[in-house]
RNA sequence: GCUCGGAUGGUGGAAUUGGUAGACACGUUGGACUUAAAAUCCAAUGAACAUUAGUUCGUGCGGGUUCAAGUCCCGCUCCGAGUACCA
């Protein structure tokens, strides 16, 4: 009877089904184990073999766990917000929940074709509200949190709130945006509820902020870091270009750290730790202040002449003064101050500003505006104060002049006069000038402070804050148009050209925190405004970009190496490195000289050690229509969490998938989207008064958030009260488990650890981290197959004769036209032809070699036209046609071939090709057959290499799809997918089949007699199988233990067993791998009715697995191989109960020996018992 | 550039602590059965020389340690993955 494997299978997998076989349960007495897949997002491609590598993978284990005795959590559910459906529904108009609960359908048939033991029972899905809900729920857990640094977790807002009112700001220690203004608790209570929003908002672990972000305008939304592959789309490869937005972001940074330590403490891949702790990035230095210095005065403008206050040119002098004329004002000045500070008009007043040389009253540097109150003095100066102000209008500043009487004795005319004037001067866009000179300093984070001594330059991130406020007027153009110009440049573009070196000047100078010198004050697009500060203290001898730099624009470079030659590059090297030339580090090693440099630097309050990441906080907000609404509507533009009894909000329906015309997110266009607090439900836009009804976010959650978490759904699946219940969290704990793709590095297997790390934070979940061992599986890849198009040509008369030709002729040439459609549109050629044709001709060809290959490539090129030739010439016609060959035309297109059409040798089937592509086109092959050329890659709709597991499953069965993916090789692996093998695989299986149908016409047939204990032979071969399937099965060395059934089942055949005793552990062993045909042979084995199984009937998954018993291996004898020299010559059986000097006395006694050494006599035998004998010669 | 991983027959891949390199398959060749094909079974299969024994060379390249190296050490080449001006 021949093995039907689709009888079998069908069977096996609705048993397991109807029965709910793999359901897990918490109130089991056995261990738990949790195995979980990576979340899919199924697409409409459906599940192709490239795809269930890693399920498989897992069901072997969760099998296998399962005959261990463990109690398996073993779930699978659908990541089922995805772009794919959205883009569909915006082509179609189709509803994603449509397209998706179809996919997901097609999903699951393809899923239970395959065999996998499931727990279906715990299915979920993202884009059910019920499921959403959740997510809705974390994230308002998640607004309404802080980081606080001292107890270093999560805690609910509720505890920042009580320590603002209680003491304000000054000792907290939180992760927050840094803009801290300090506040006390009095303050704090003064503050409006807004502002108190405000602030609140800076330190929640998810918050609302304007941020550049990476907008992708051909999806119409922003991505995160991680969805960005070299500078475009991941999906699509799309542009990607920076963007200011209001955005939601989630404070990842907060757990940095704990994302770096939790790594220690988790069984991952090394690679994959590698690059999460690369994407976090840290690295340990300090923090360095430099001071800006004031500008020198500048000599053109004469400016010496014309200042109350020049003093020569000493700047800082000037700065003195102006801090003391702030100290003390006249009453005026007060009078006046209070009006206009704390942007009372609407704009910014400073007081006692330096502009160029003056030190004007008040100043707005938005509008340039200056104001100034004269006191008596004034009335004896007229002239200088005329020249003054002209000096001051040249630098585009208005000047308006107030008596000290005027302000006095009416004030409110001296305000409405200077709001008159402020309305009608404009914005200013031209950079201000010298802002802040004195109180300005540049924070540079730095790796290296025991350099510092070798700062010679700065560098600012064109982007940088202070560029505006420190270019000096001479600068101004260029620092301008530089900053304009890396503003246009995409950062595909800046990434593309990292070798060419840029930067400006901006004519200022910082202070030398210890020299006190003037270092001069650049920017440069090498500094990027995103990492660190945003600016680094330039130490060319030490880094080699700032070496290039200063090579470039010849800036000095200083050597504080102690007998390092800097002449040619930067010495980066910190071992064994002494510094030099640097007063108090000298001589010190690298370490040492940091940290006295730090200590040095904070004794000067200039500085202090540093710990920087690289992570940045992740933008939260998709302008998408498919994903989870966020459960925030505005009040006042400050966002409000809907309470959590009211959750889940549901999407609104929209007519149209697309962004709004005004740019807004496709929830823009729904027409009930607002929010009503008095009956805490969504009502229609058009209700929104802004006293009880509020509109509602317009965003929606990205891809990652509902998968942030699911591993937690599952251990509780249809709780309706909590996202999973205690009991169930605290028994599950953790997946053990976790199988999935390396591409989610710094994705979703970073956010599901700090998603999971906060619930622990605040007390939702039990564990600090999701997925204690994870394996990456390597993806299966498709082989797709390649032609060449060369275009179409087309036929015409040579223009010289087109005149002189008979209408006959004529119309022939019309009818070729037409029968070719006046043009053919593709030409595809061959394989070996293509490689012809991509060789250049040789323009002076001189050898006969040459000249042989020119000619052959012109008759080459000419077969692709001869046939029209022929039927041309055929008629008889003698005058020339021209066809606008290939020849003419350069580009070469590479086409996929469906590999459908494409046999095991590479040759095309060109009709079912010609067929399938439906336009007019030609092969051109040099030999009869057309060949075609193979590529390994991912397998994709778009290349026609998919390979469907359901054909798989219906030619050869789903248990020899199973063991055929796992024998390709080892599970990490990538590896392309080759039909051809499998027929070793079938083969097994048809043998396995065999090994228990040994009965007349291939009937079930086993004996209960044991198996015969004399010769062992039987036993030995099964419990040798049994270790080594446990070995590997613990290993993941799936493709091994594969062999190993295979050499037993050889064995077994060979030794024509039928014991029930052997067979029976036998078909345990291979359930994990094969369970259709081991639970087949199970039954089978117990004599169960298979047409009506019993009620009561315990599948093979129930079984134990089977023990090994050393004592059915244990050898008296071993065949030693005998080496001369290493290398192993003959073997020999020799007893093990010998001793080293025996063995070597039997050896030396043997006759090949003594016929290998040929009377030389040995210096030395090596004898390891139990291993190898070695004679040395 | 940096970090990590890898390189073994015609192919996918085995090889435990350094101890018989190439398990198990695919493919190829020859044979059996068959009118034929499919299916199945048997044999050979790292290379070269010799075709009886056997000899020599063989795990990317060059060295080294060792009685013994695919495995350990040093230097290099190539391939793959991640990351990329991270101060």
């Amino acid at each position: 009877m021949k093995y039907q494997h689709q009888e079998v299978e069908k069977r096996w997998q609705k048993f397991w089904q109807e029965r709910g076989t793999f359901h897990a349960s918490q109130e089991s007495k056995k261990p738990k184990y949790y195995v979980l897949d990576m979340f899919p997002y199924p697409s409409g491609a459906g599940l192709h073999v490239g795809h269930p590598l890693g399920y498989i993978a897992s069901d072997i284990y969760a099998r296998y766990k399962r005959h261990e005795g463990f109690n398996v959590l073993h779930p699978q559910g659908y990541d089922s917000f995805g772009l794919p459906a959205e883009q569909y529904a915006i082509q179609t108009g189709q509803h994603p929940a449509v397209t998706t609960k179809t996919n997901i359908k097609r999903y699951r048939e393809q899923l239970d074709n395959i065999g996998f033991s499931f727990d279906w029972g715990r299915e979920v899905r993202t884009s059910d509200p019920l499921y959403y809900k959740w997510t809705q729920w974390i994230f308002t857990e998640l607004f309404n949190s802080w980081y606080n640094k001292k107890s270093d977790k999560a805690e609910h807002i509720d505890t920042l709130i009580a320590q603002f009112s209680a003491e304000g700001n000054l000792h907290i220690e939180a992760v927050c945006d840094e803009d801290g203004a300090s506040f006390s608790a009095e303050d704090w209570n003064n503050f409006t509820h807004k502002q108190q929003q405000e602030i609140l908002l800076q330190y929640r672990l998810t918050y609302l902020a304007e941020t550049e972000v990476n907008w992708c305008p051909a999806l119409g939304t922003v991505l995160a870091n991680d969805e960005i592959v070299n500078g475009v789309s991941e999906r699509g490869g799309h542009p990607v270009v920076r963007k200011k937005m209001t955005q939601w972001s989630m404070r990842i940074t907060a757990y940095a750290q704990r994302l770096l330590d939790g790594l220690n403490d988790i069984d991952w891949p090394q690679p994959l730790k590698d690059t999460q702790e690369n994407w976090i990035g840290k690295s340990k230095g300090a923090t360095v202040e430099f001071r800006v210095l004031p500008p020198t005065p500048s000599k053109e403008r004469g400016a010496s002449g014309a200042g109350y206050l020049t003093g020569g040119n000493n700047s800082s002098m000037l700065l003195e003064k102006a801090k003391e004329m702030r100290k003390s004002p006249t009453p005026a000045e007060s009078i006046l101050w209070d009006q206009l500070k704390s942007k009372q008009l609407g704009v910014k007043f400073r007081r006692q500003h330096l502009i160029d040389d003056f030190i004007p009253d008040f100043v707005c540097l938005s509008k340039k505006l200056i104001i100034e109150v004269d006191g008596p003095i004034h009335d004896q100066q007229i002239e200088e104060d005329a020249s003054r102000t002209e000096i001051l209008s040249g630098l585009g500043y208005k000047v308006i002049r107030f008596k000290n009487e005027e302000v006095i004795g009416n004030i409110d005319g001296v305000v409405s006069k200077i709001s008159q004037e402020l309305k009608q001067l404009p914005d200013s866009e031209v950079l201000p000038l010298g802002e802040d000179l004195g109180g300005d300093s540049i924070a540079v984070f730095t790796t290296r402070p025991d350099t510092i001594f070798g700062v010679t330059f700065m560098t600012l991130a064109p982007e940088h804050e202070l560029v505006a406020k420190i270019t000096t007027l001479e600068q101004k153009e260029a620092v301008e148009a530089y900053v304009q110009a890396t503003a246009k440049r995409s950062e595909r573009e800046r990434m593309a050209d990292v070798k060419s070196i840029t930067g400006v000047f901006t004519g200022a100078y910082a202070e030398h925190p210890f020299t006190k010198e003037p270092v001069p004050i650049w920017i440069g697009d090498y500094v990027l405004a995103g990492y660190g500060t945003g600016a680094v203290m330039a130490v060319p001898c030490g880094d080699q970009r700032d070496y290039d730099f200063a090579k470039h624009f010849d800036i000095p470079i200083k050597n504080i190496f102690k007998g390092v030659d800097i002449s040619e590059e930067a010495h980066a090297e910190k071992h064994n490195t002494y510094i030099a030339n640097s007063d108090f580090l000298n001589d010190l090693d690298v370490k040492e000289a940091t940290q006295k440099a730090i200590d040095a630097l904070e004794e000067i309050g200039q500085g202090y050690g540093k710990i920087n990441y690289r992570l940045r906080d992740t933008v939260f907000s998709r302008q998408r229509y498919w994903g989870e609404p966020f459960p925030v509507y505005y009040v006042d533009g400050m966002p409000q969490m809907i309470e959590q009894q009211h959750l889940p909000i549901t999407l609104p329906e929209v007519e149209k998938y697309l962004p709004t015309e005004e740019g807004e997110p496709p929830l823009g266009r729904a027409d009930v989207w607002a929010w009503d607090t008095t009956n805490n439900k969504v009502v229609a836009n058009d209700k929104i008064d802004h006293k009880t009804i509020f509109p509602l976010e317009l965003n929606t959650m990205p891809g990652w958030a509902g998968s942030s978490w699911y591993f937690f759904r599952y251990m509780d699946a249809h709780n309706d009260a909590e996202f999973a219940s205690a009991e169930a969290l605290k028994y599950w704990e953790n997946v053990d488990l976790y199988i999935g793709g390396s591409e989610h590095g710094t994705g979703h297997l970073l956010y599901s650890r700090f998603w999971t790390k906060f619930l622990k934070d605040r007390g939702f979940a039990p564990v600090e981290e999701p997925f204690k061992k994870l394996i990456n599986q390597g993806m299966i890849l498709g082989e797709s197959a390649y032609t060449y198009s060369i275009g179409g040509f087309s036929i015409d008369f040579d223009h010289d004769i087109s005149k002189n030709i008979s209408e006959e002729e004529r119309q022939f040439v019309s009818s070729l036209k037409k029968k070719y459609g006046g043009i053919i549109k593709n030409v595809y050629v061959s394989k070996e032809l293509m490689v012809f044709l991509r060789k250049p001709v040789i323009q002076h060809p001189k050898t006969e070699e040459e000249l042989s290959f020119n000619e052959r490539r012109k008759e080459l090129l000419n077969t692709l036209i001869l046939d029209i030739h022929n039927e041309y010439s055929q008629k008889g016609f003698k005058n020339k046609i021209v066809v606008l060959a290939p020849d003419q035309l350069r580009k070469i297109y590479k086409i996929p071939v469906p590999i459908d059409y494409v046999d095991s040798k590479n040759r095309l089937d060109g009709k079912s090709f010609e067929r399938w592509i439906k336009n007019d086109i030609r092969l051109i092959a040099e030999t009869k057959e057309f060949f075609v050329h193979r590529e390994v890659e991912k397998m994709s709709k778009s290349k026609y290499n998919v390979v469907n597991p359901d054909d798989i499953c219906a030619a050869y069965g789903a248990d020899t799809l199973r063991l055929y993916e796992m024998f390709l090789g080892p599970l990490e692996q990538a590896k392309p997918w080759n039909t051809a093998g499998i027929s070793g695989v079938y083969g097994f299986i048809k043998k396995l089949w065999k090994l228990y149908h040994t009965g007349p016409d291939g009937s079930f047939y086993v004996t209960d007699s044991p198996p015969s204990e004399g010769l062992g032979e039987e036993l030995k071969t099964l419990h040798k199988t049994i270790k080594k399937v446990k070995e590997d099965i613990d290993n993941f060395s799936f493709n091994t233990s594969v062999s190993t059934f295979m050499i037993c089942v050889n064995e077994l055949t060979a030794q024509k067993c039928n014991n029930r005793e052997i067979l029976e552990p036998l078909a345990i062993l291979i359930s994990p791998y094969a369970p259709h045909i081991a639970e087949e042979l199970w039954a089978r084995l117990r004599g169960v009715d298979l047409a009506d199984l019993p009620a009561d009937y315990q599948g093979i998954s129930t079984q134990p697995f089977p023990v090994f018993e050393e004592k059915h291996l244990i050898e008296s004898t071993k065949t030693y191989p005998i080496s001369f020299n290493g290398k192993m010559k003959f073997t020999m059986d020799l007893s093990l109960d010998l001793s080293k000097d025996q063995i070597e006395e039997m050896v030396m006694a043997d006759e090949k020996t003594q016929q290998f050494l040929n009377g030389r006599t040995p210096k030395k035998v090596i004898v390891v018992p139990g291993k190898i004998v070695n004679i040395v010669g």
